[in-house]
RNA sequence: GGCCCCAUGGUCAAGCGGUUUAAGACACCGCCCUUUCAAGGCGGUAACACGGGUUCGAUUCCCGUUGGGGCCA
């Protein structure tokens, strides 16, 4: 590579960067699809470039209905924008490979003229036996190439038969394409694996490796950034470019992203897709950070935590891996608490308010109407949370508890409701409560360390009973804070609530040998 | 079946021939902090798939084997 990187040539080079995620409408955005499509979106961003989205739904039968606007509606969770594509058009559209058929059909009609194509009105079944006989012989599948010649009088046979004919790239059966990845360095590939293969099918849609270099050519792409899936197709592609006449882009194949047990990304792996990740209460930060590192490291390896602007500075296509990752939940999980915990206390509410409500917690009016004591809640719960749905559901106890006892959790309940005295302990309690008169952390905790003292107690001997009292769990914020939040009639209610239970139970009793 | 890609701990991953007694993160296990749980701090277990070369010297380069993945149908 002479001459590159110095200079003006280089300059304008880098501000014509032109790249795009070309996804099938046939599901949701699983991570891999993400992955490609934010390394695109940083490759685009990091060099002044633009970032295209294109739906490629030629596939009419794999097409799934709505599909493109979810996707498109998890690329706006995730906040990778794009520059040129649906919604928001630009001047290479339409932007779905649906609305493009014109330029596949005249292309097609360009190369059959220019003797590139020809017309192939071999039946289904006529190929399906030269394959077997190929396998038999342990070669590979290789169209033979007899339409190849056809005289006007076989046309017109075919044609009275009612035959459609699909479109087929004449390729070379001796030499090799290599392809020149920017991940992978140089692929060859002998051209008697490639044979004469099909760019229209008899249902007049193109293939997927016609269509996309028609696109990607029309669409002036200058970086082709896909997923690993894609290398063995590339080949074909170049013959498409070679026959056309047209320029190439260069190519860079991402390595996949494998789901744990290692195989392809598919429904079977439960949640996978950013959509699923979204209703989990995953942020889209985390998740934008995490698949960025499956698969590129910035030039500092140690610093993980990256926001999105930050992965732009650093972005570079040579610390892209060429190994394909298995991703790991726990660890994006971890992720998403380290984002959570950097949330202000407005944005966590926020964040909590969407997902409280689906959950049951009140109507958003409600919980709105809670204003700053339920931020107060929120945030007592920040650091304790991975996710906003681990988030909601630790928040539960804040609204209230069932007063029939299924509120307590039961180990709990054997454990330090059985004390001996602890009924009396609680009431004790909900009478030091009843009796701060300035309501505050201070006077709460001075009270309850009074009791303790003048009991003669450990501190944890009241304080265990008196969280299981308030929350029914073990495990949450600070004692004096849940205190401090529920407010002092709440507080004092929930104590004596559960020293009646404790009582009608006779649960002391069971504990009386210890 | 043919072709292509890939190979450092359970997972992500640094390393790009000697500076490595192989970073760091997650997970796991201890300890500290502590009213619980988290968070945080400290420490620990754990890896260069195998076999040949090349080289004074290979985790790093080449070949093969094995394993995993993908594409074609």
């Amino acid at each position: 590579m002479p001459d590159v990187g110095f200079g003006q040539k280089e300059v304008f080079r880098l501000s014509d960067i032109r790249v795009r995620f070309a996804p099938s409408p046939t599901g949701y955005l699983h991570i891999g699809g993400a992955r490609t499509a934010l390394f695109n979106f940083l490759f685009a961003r990091r060099n002044g470039g633009a970032f295209i989205l294109r739906i490629e739904d030629t596939d009419t039968e794999r097409t799934i209905k709505d599909s493109a606007e979810k996707l498109m509606e998890a690329f706006k969770f995730l906040g990778l924008q794009w520059d040129e594509g649906p919604i928001v058009g630009g001047p290479k559209g339409p932007y779905y490979q649906s609305q493009r058929q014109v330029l596949y059909s005249k292309y097609a009609d360009q190369l059959i003229a220019g003797g590139k194509a020809y017309k192939c009105y071999c039946t289904p079944a006529e190929l399906a036996a030269e394959r077997e006989k190929a396998q038999a012989e342990h070669k590979a599948p290789r169209y033979s190439g007899r339409c190849r010649c056809l005289s006007p009088e076989q046309v017109q046979a075919f044609e009275a038969e009612g035959r459609k004919p699909v479109v087929r790239l004449r390729t070379a059966e001796t030499g090799s394409t290599t392809v020149h990845d920017i991940i992978h360095g140089d692929v060859t590939f002998q051209n008697d694996e490639i044979a004469d293969f099909v760019i229209m099918k008899s249902d007049g849609f193109p293939t997927y490796n016609y269509a996309c270099v028609i696109d990607d050519w029309q669409m002036g792409l200058t970086h082709v950034l896909r997923a690993d899936e894609h290398l063995s197709n590339t080949p074909k592609q170049i013959w498409i470019y070679e026959a056309l006449g047209i320029p190439m882009p260069q190519f860079g194949h991402l390595p996949m992203i494998l789901a744990p047990d290692r195989s392809k990304l598919s429904k079977r792996h439960g949640a996978q897709t950013v959509e699923e990740f979204q209703e989990k209460g995953f942020l889209p930060q985390a998740i934008l950070n995490y698949i960025a590192l499956l698969g590129w490291t910035p030039s500092d390896a140690t610093k993980e935590l990256m926001t999105l602007d930050e992965m732009v500075k650093e972005f570079s296509l040579d610390r892209v891996a060429s190994t394909p990752a298995v991703y790991d939940t726990k660890k994006m999980t971890w992720m998403n608490g380290q984002y959570m915990r950097k949330l202000t206390a407005d944005e966590l509410l926020a964040w909590y308010l969407k997902f409280a409500v689906p959950a049951g917690l009140g109507t958003e009016d409600e919980l709105r109407g809670r204003g700053e004591w339920l931020k107060k809640a929120v945030v007592s719960l920040q650091e304790r949370s991975r996710t906003i749905d681990e988030l909601v559901e630790s928040s539960r106890f804040y609204f209230g508890l069932t007063s029939d006892g299924s509120a307590y959790d039961e180990a709990a309940v054997r454990k330090l409701f059985t004390k001996p005295g602890i009924s009396g302990l609680l009431r004790k309690g909900a009478s030091a409560l009843g009796a701060v008169a300035e309501w505050n952390l201070e006077n709460e905790e001075k009270a309850y360390r009074d009791l303790i003292e003048s009991e003669g107690l450990k501190g944890g001997d009241l304080i265990h009973p008196t969280r299981l009292a308030l929350t029914g769990k073990t495990v949450g914020p600070g004692l004096f804070e849940i205190v401090d939040i529920l407010g002092k009639d709440e507080a004092v209610s929930r104590l004596n609530t559960a020293a009646s239970y404790i009582e009608q139970k006779g649960l002391e009793a069971q504990g009386g040998s210890q």
